[in-house]
DNA sequence: TGTATTTTTGTGTACGTACACAATCATAAT
DNA sequence: ATTATGATTGTGTACGTACACAAAAATACA
């Protein structure tokens, strides 16, 4: 314990010394490997111990020759929305600065409308033996499983774009999900009267990644919940996301809903939504959604869209890799959260924000 | 070009073969040491180019016995708020995780109120020969001229807590402050009708780093600009922070501007407004200020404070001196700008929130 | 032309660890 | 006691770079 305070921290060969043996045998105690009386064993773990040894990472990273190879695992490209191509400029981006140290990166995609695909890369994944992967767990249970599994053979795992509370993943890098429903309920909640009709509309076509949006939708009911200010809250889940299907379920809603204030999207989908109710003419909803994407943007232009939460989908992901190689390489332990500043974007302040 | 994407990076000592002389000149040539021919440097230089060499930092990192000094520039401890010790935690725990790895943390302290004592550490910091500094640049002018002096000597600096645009430095981690009081104003729009009166307080004795407080007045007034709301926002700078005379200012202020709707404290102090605030009985404005201090919290919870917008500053400082250790030490160039979230706490969820 | 001097280049060791291999030791079998 | 066997320990080289020093080559001066 004092030693350490000294400033110069003693490594391998200071061990073996006060030890009276060599550094291989320390060695093989460091890494548990055989072949070692447990007489000089515990002697090494005692001195070690009381010394307050710490390896020297850099060193080891070194002297290892190994090849730390990481896995992403994300939505493929082209998709319905431009979403997942922006996050993976950020992988690219961050495999291009650190393959250089021994670093593999390797992509797995699955259809995000089909949780067997998932499944299947996920497996394909496991079986490929990589040290730590990067993931968009947008299946809560299949990703639930898939963090588990890499878990019980020790291969860490980074959340971005989507948490899953009391999974241990190393660390989660996005929104901030619940507050980010929170505070859009914040806002609402000005636009609003007790008991006015406010409609939430999940669209995604598979139901079991709405964990997105449903901590979206928790933190939106919390806040109402939390200040007593009861909303007429009707919660839609639209299953197929083309054109059509939307307009005709949001049609049926607004039919039986009659005077909505506002239309909260809980995801980037929110331009399918405008782009219907441009066709009716008058606005008189306030609509409110995800994603600084093209298509948003373009509405929140023309006053169809009125606010656009925003987060950095290729920070997030470059961010993503870069926590997971350093803990794999340096052991560095990320922040177990690093949340995306809530960015709330209007028609007036669009022009100057950058994604 | 094609040499490097074949997944072997080709070292110093590859680039010595293929030049037909020894590491050691190739290592002159990297380095630009003297004691090398003008013909053999342009031979090794032309192979570095088409080659495409990129140093292996971790390698340079080990065979490099030279200490990393990082120096800290902060206020001192006690202050008059609580804020800056959770600063130094932050500070000191990263000290804690990177100490094995030759670098040393330096600690500079001035007083938050004195920008002479700010420029005598600035001096002392610059004599002293460190590799990196991180800071909170309150003063203006004073930590502009200290960024270029640093700059001159090819010493970074990070930024944190505020960020003084256009100043080039190594990075910022910390609020987005031009969007929190855009935020904020966004919230206010919504308690006030157009013309109603807002109270504006920027209490510190400092004026010149009233731009901490500044950027966020900014902030706050182009949302009402942007929106078309005009507001009648009344300014008032308190340049003395005891409660006395904070107390005697605020008095005077609503005194003169009757009906006030809305006080915005720009920073952390905003707990002695509400103190002052508190003895008047009846509350009829609504007061926003900053940050999860003990004080503030006490007076969300009594009502005498309705919204407080938190950062975090313990991992300000916690990841950036982790930043400008990877800057120094394995010339990972960090994200330009790293915002925390703007986390707006209100009496309802200020219990979940973990500062 | 030979020596002194300077310029240029090559070599060896180190950084702290990993790992293959060699060497030693203890124990059991003969 | 001798040898074989396995358990335990020690040694050497490597990772890619930095740097001090030695060696060689080029130039200057006599």
């Amino acid at each position: 314990m004092n030693k350490e305070s000294q400033g110069a921290p003693l490594g391998i060969k200071e061990i073996a010394k006060k030890a009276n043996v060599s550094i291989g045998t320390v060695d093989r105690v460091i890494h548990g490997r055989p072949g070692v009386s447990k007489k000089t064993k515990e002697k090494i773990d005692a001195i070690i111990n009381e010394s307050g040894y710490q390896p020297n990472l850099i060193a080891r990273r070194l002297a290892s020759k190994k090849l730390i190879r990481i896995a992403t695992l994300t939505p493929k490209v082209p998709a319905e929305t431009a979403y997942w191509e922006v996050l993976l400029n950020g992988i690219k981006q961050a495999e291009s600065e650190i393959e250089s140290y021994g670093v593999r990166v390797e992509q797995y995609f699955f259809d995000q409308n089909d949780k067997a695909s998932f499944d299947a890369q996920a497996a394909r994944l496991l079986d490929s033996g990589v040290d730590g992967v990067v993931l968009t767990p947008i299946f809560i249970d299949e990703s639930t499983r898939f963090t588990e599994a890499c878990k019980a053979i020790n291969v860490p795992c980074v959340f971005i774009n989507s948490d899953i509370p009391h999974v241990d993943s190393l660390c989660y890098i996005g929104h901030n999900l619940f507050q980010s429903g929170y505070l859009t309920a914040h806002l609402v909640s000005y636009l609003t009267q007790p008991n006015e009709n406010i409609l939430v509309l999940n669209i995604s076509k598979e139901l079991e990644h709405f964990h997105y949006t449903l901590r979206k939708e928790e933190g939106f009911r919390a806040y109402f919940a939390d200040n007593g200010k009861p909303m007429n809250i009707t919660k839609a889940d639209i299953r197929k996301t083309d054109y059509e299907s939307v307009s005709k379920e949001v049609s049926k809603l607004l039919a039986v809903n009659n005077d909505v204030k506002v239309i909260f999207v809980t995801n980037s989908r929110v331009s399918t939504v405008a782009r219907y109710l441009q066709t009716l003419g008058k606005k008189t909803a306030t609509v409110i959604g995800y994603d600084f994407l093209n298509d948003n943007v373009e509405h929140l232009k023309q006053g169809t869209i009125d606010f656009l939460i925003c987060q950095k989908p290729q920070e997030q992901a470059h961010r993503g890799v870069l926590a997971l190689y350093q803990y794999l390489a340096f052991a560095t332990v990320p922040e177990a959260k690093t949340f995306m500043p809530i960015d709330i974007i209007t028609r007036e302040n669009y022009l100057s924000y950058r994604s």
